[in-house]
RNA sequence: GGCGCUAUCGUCUAACGGUUAGGACAGAGCCCUCUCAAGGCUUAAAUACGGGUUCGAUUCCCGUUAGCGCUACCA
């Protein structure tokens, strides 16, 4: 049984490299029915927020992804320092009392021929434990074997990989206050918790060989490393928030209106490739046909502008989700973005703004987290605060299937399907009431002609399609013609859902009073 | 600078050493059609460069170039 693990330190709102991280590892986990373990790395005290660590909660929650363990790495320090003690006494490391050790290492990178090993290496162990029992100050480094040799793994996505001892520093495990860093907190967490699988970004390739080292010198067993290729920005620069902006935090995504699904489709084809030519995969699918063998190692670039802030292939697997789901199903999402009430505000996506409802705490219990059907497909949605109005949810119902092919984002309903909303028709240009090859008297007589036929249609698509087309045949004029001048009318402007099933849903008395404003407007 | 990793259409990608180098998104065009979509069809578009190995390299090896990553008592 494998067990994996996503490690985010929480110094920052969740990052879409980071939930494709977590994708992966629970990918993984999910297809070989193992054990997935959410750890926060939280060792960098200055650094973390607590408004990060709920944003890491907030997107997974969103994503409907869960996890079977959950740890913080502050809770864990004693483990830590017993494995660094356990290193230290097997003199596989050595006190460094030269506190200015790093700004030194620095400045002498590149002076050919130096040691890559501090001065304090060679320190007699007599001395070191006087000046240490004495209360002087040191960090604990990792003794590198000074022998010529390698160290290497088989990386399961890029294969046999190795660096010599030579190149590799006599890196800190400890700090001088004590503290464990990230490389021995990571790996004694890692060979405790039995992770057999470190399905990680490749930034963390060159760190995976100090990690073999702390692994073997911990006489822990060292799990397969998967290391995986990183996302990146149109410009080629790796993706930030400092520069490219909300694009890169997953609370974006989620509040333009993306599916859950659809998200997770678009990202876990970045990397990754079920090898068929498959491109739209629902979870279950993905689960299904993922493997590590199937993740590439170049970089993948994620398209973005100013113009358009989403890659049009994210744009398009959504859309495909949308034309997937069942109408009701889709209703029920749209809720949130509709009515001015529950309307999501576009957030700005900065953890430290962030104010709303948290779904979870960070220790509550996975399952309290998320309750067992949210794999299932019904998807938590922060909008969902309080129950949905009826009334709203069954227009949705009969709007929805109007409306689904031609929406990308959810929140394209507010574009899309506004006029089913809207008490009075924003102004528009009554020029737009002339249908093609016609003239104002034609878009006249077409409204008057269509006020008086609707008026005693049968309010159905069959009927109203039948009444509008023998009208036209009377008026002695194309189809198309009829429709057009009632279409603005009733809509607003030219381009709108199919003109039948959008008049029986305004139903009569909205179509009647629109067309007389708009017989007002000629 | 040192070390590590990578390199197929604009982008995401496929191709046991043998294919007219395939698919998808985006683009262009046509069809369908009450507009817009959706759908169907067509089209343009790639193996970074140079050497090997081989009967034969996108594929294996070496070099060059480029990109990314690491190079902290950050993670």
């Amino acid at each position: 049984m494998p067990r994996v693990r996503f490690a985010p330190s929480p110094t920052g709102f969740l990052h879409i490299g980071s939930a494709r991280t977590y994708i992966f590892n629970w990918l993984y986990a999910r297809h070989n029915r193992g054990t997935m373990v959410l750890r926060l790395d939280d060792t960098d005290v200055d650094r973390n927020s607590d408004a990060s660590v709920t944003s890491i909660f907030e997107g997974l929650s969103w994503l409907g992804l869960d996890w079977d363990e959950q740890y913080r790495q502050s809770d864990r320090l004693a483990l830590h320092r017993a494995a660094a003690q356990a290193i230290f006494d097997k003199g596989r490391a050595y006190r460094d009392f030269n506190l200015a050790a790093a700004a030194e290492t620095t400045e002498r990178s590149g002076a050919a021929g130096t040691s890559r090993h501090g001065p304090m290496r060679e320190l007699p162990r007599e001395e070191s434990d006087r000046r240490a029992a004495a209360g002087e100050p040191f960090a604990l480094r990792f003794r590198v074997p000074e022998v010529a040799g390698h160290v290497g793994f088989a990386d399961a996505v890029y294969g046999e990989v190795s660096k010599a001892f030579e190149d590799i520093e006599d890196f800190a495990l400890l700090r001088s206050d004590g503290m464990p860093t990230y490389h021995l907190a990571n790996c004694a967490d890692d060979a405790d918790l039995r992770i057999s699988h470190i399905i990680r970004g490749q930034e963390h390739l060159s760190n995976a060989f100090k990690h073999q080292l702390i692994f073997e010198a911990l006489g822990a067993e060292s799990p397969t490393f998967a290391h995986l290729p990183l996302l990146m920005a149109p410009d080629g620069m790796k993706l930030s928030k400092r520069v490219h902006g909300p694009v890169v935090s997953v609370t974006t995504y989620r509040d333009a209106g993306f599916l859950p699904a659809a998200f997770i489709n678009f990202l876990c084809l970045l990397g990754w490739s079920p090898k068929n030519d498959r491109e739209k995969l629902t979870r279950e699918e993905t689960v299904e046909l993922f493997t590590l063998e199937g993740i590439n190692r170049a970089n993948a670039v994620v398209k973005f502008t100013d113009e358009e802030p989403f890659d049009p292939k994210a744009l398009w697997l959504n859309a495909e989700h949308i034309r997937a789901m069942a109408p009701d199903d889709l209703a029920r999402e749209l809720v949130p973005f509709v009515g001015p009430a529950s309307r999501p505000v576009p957030s700005t996506s900065d953890v430290g703004q962030a104010s709303r409802p948290v779904p979870s705490t960070p220790d509550t219990p996975p399952q309290a987290t998320l309750p067992a059907d949210s794999l299932a497909g019904s998807s938590i949605s922060r909008h969902d605060e309080s129950p949905a109005d009826p009334a709203l949810l069954d227009k949705l119902r009969h709007i929805t299937p109007l409306i689904q092919e031609r929406m990308k984002l959810l929140r394209d309903v507010q574009t899309v399907a506004d006029f089913f909303f809207a008490d009075q028709l924003p102004p528009y240009d009554s020029a737009e009431l002339i249908p093609k090859k016609g003239d104002a008297a034609m878009a006249k007589s077409v409204l008057v002609k269509a006020r008086e036929v609707l008026a005693t249609a049968e309010f159905t698509h069959d009927g109203l399609d039948a009444a509008l087309r023998a009208a036209s045949v009377e008026l002695g004029i194309k189809a198309g013609q009829m429709f057009e001048p009632v279409r603005v009318a009733v809509c607003g402007r030219k381009t709108a859902p199919p003109l039948f099933g959008t008049l029986e849903v305004l139903g009569r008395e909205t179509c009647l009073t629109r067309i007389a404003q708009a017989i007002e407007k000629l």
